[in-house]
DNA sequence: TAACAAATCTGGTATAGACCAGATTAACGA
DNA sequence: TCGTTAATCTGGTCTATACCAGATTTGTTA
């Protein structure tokens, strides 16, 4: 059987999170702690710690401790619903906070994708999403001003898709999304307290204005950073 | 800046790996030969190492070495294409390896979201599906018979979509997807020759036969286990 | 030459320490 | 009471070493 020592540690709290003896949010004992617990060193009790963090059971916080995860919020990157809704429906407290906001010249994947000259100006976008005051998301937009005129002088702490809605009469259902399961790059790490190297999930999303495939108009071009415990997404296609 | 000796390995071997100085596949030193050469300890190295795993960039095979990862495979579940047309048009070869096929009892959820009697029987299909003779998914089926009659004496290792398009003359464009970036449980981690609690990227399908909500008829419920540096998900989303 | 056994190489697991830097807390002084 | 400082706690990084088990290679033998 699965007999090395770290897998007992596992076991150990893996179930102490299942049966809720160890609620989301709590502290677990400190490294040096369990491993006179279990008469273990420390090394054999990271092992197991960092396993559990792979699992998304447990995550840590710099110099503070190790936490038990939060349940993971299902989110639909091509629904009606924003994140914040998406969010709070789940009873969760979501928020946001802008990190930066300019003009900025296209690079050349921009500028590609957006059908528009390279360094034509476009409106990069720099936030961080809370669920229940826990850092998760990191976004980094790039908008296409020539579709949005007067984008920049709103409310950008907003849902996005809120936005373009009230004020542009605009919905964008039509996206190319990519994902993929890598750990975080050191600017996001960064971004959302953690140290460079923790699991993440990146997605690139390109919004369209309409479906024509002849005349695609790129409204928004996002890249989003996840931490991997945070999120479960769930996608309907139907044709 | 990023001055930890770990970092000085992971940034000397992605460097290596960037400019193709290390192709793909390659074997990298071991970790005792690395550690003499920059002076440090294998546990040192192999904190780096890890990290470059969890970058996708690197990956591991149980007591043969460090290898690194071929490119992944760009996929849409979504799509017409089958798994092997996928993986060929990328100038890779797709296997795949029936690992088991039998009737089983529908469990409760599988039932529930079937709308049939539990404990009715369903086709359970496991294969393992390979990119140049790298195991990198590990599929479990359940197939509803009910609606497929006479599957079970067909070729399974072959494309399932092409079966049930040339067989039944269906072809299935509705399903909800579930993904979660997390690591692999024991059994998948096995089935793909990895040790357990590697990063792996795990997606839940739910294929119908109709686009009509108030007749959702279950083809197929699948559930996928992807090494996580094999693949990149693309999906399309069009109204 | 083919079959088998032994030596070797590899990563996997583990011990027993050590020092650092950031976060937290306790103690202290105004 | 409030603000600052000092002690303490925490995870982050690292040295040096050891033994194990599976994979590979080498060597020997039939």
């Amino acid at each position: 059987m699965s007999s090395s020592h770290y897998q007992q540690i596992q076991r150990y709290f893996s179930e102490l999170i299942a049966n809720k003896a160890l609620l989301a949010g709590s502290k677990l004992p400190s490294e040096r702690e369990i491993g006179e617990q279990f008469k273990l060193t420390r090394i054999t009790v990271r092992q197991a710690l960092q396993n559990l963090e792979a699992e998304g059971l447990i995550y840590r916080q710099n110099r503070r401790g190790w936490f038990v995860t939060p349940p993971a919020v299902v989110y639909d990157p091509a629904s009606y619903l924003s994140f914040n809704l998406y969010v709070s429906e789940q009873g969760c407290q979501p928020s946001t906070q802008k990190l930066a906001q300019q003009l900025e010249p296209a690079n050349a994947h921009i500028a590609t994708l957006m059908g528009i000259p390279e360094k034509t100006p476009v409106l990069f976008l720099h936030r961080r999403r809370y669920i229940d005051q826990r850092p998760v998301l990191i976004e980094k937009m790039y908008i296409n001003i020539a579709l949005l005129p007067g984008i920049e002088n709103e409310d950008l702490t907003q849902s996005l898709s809120q936005l373009l809605k009230n004020k542009y009469q605009l919905e964008y259902h039509n996206m190319d999304l990519f994902f993929k399961s890598t750990s975080l790059p050191a600017h996001a790490a960064n971004d959302l307290g953690i140290s460079a190297g923790q699991p993440g999930l990146h997605i690139e999303r390109i919004n369209y204005l309409t479906n024509d495939e002849n005349n695609k108009q790129v409204l928004e071009i996002d890249y989003e950073f996840w931490r991997h415990d945070a999120v479960t997404i769930n996608i309907s296609i139907r044709d």
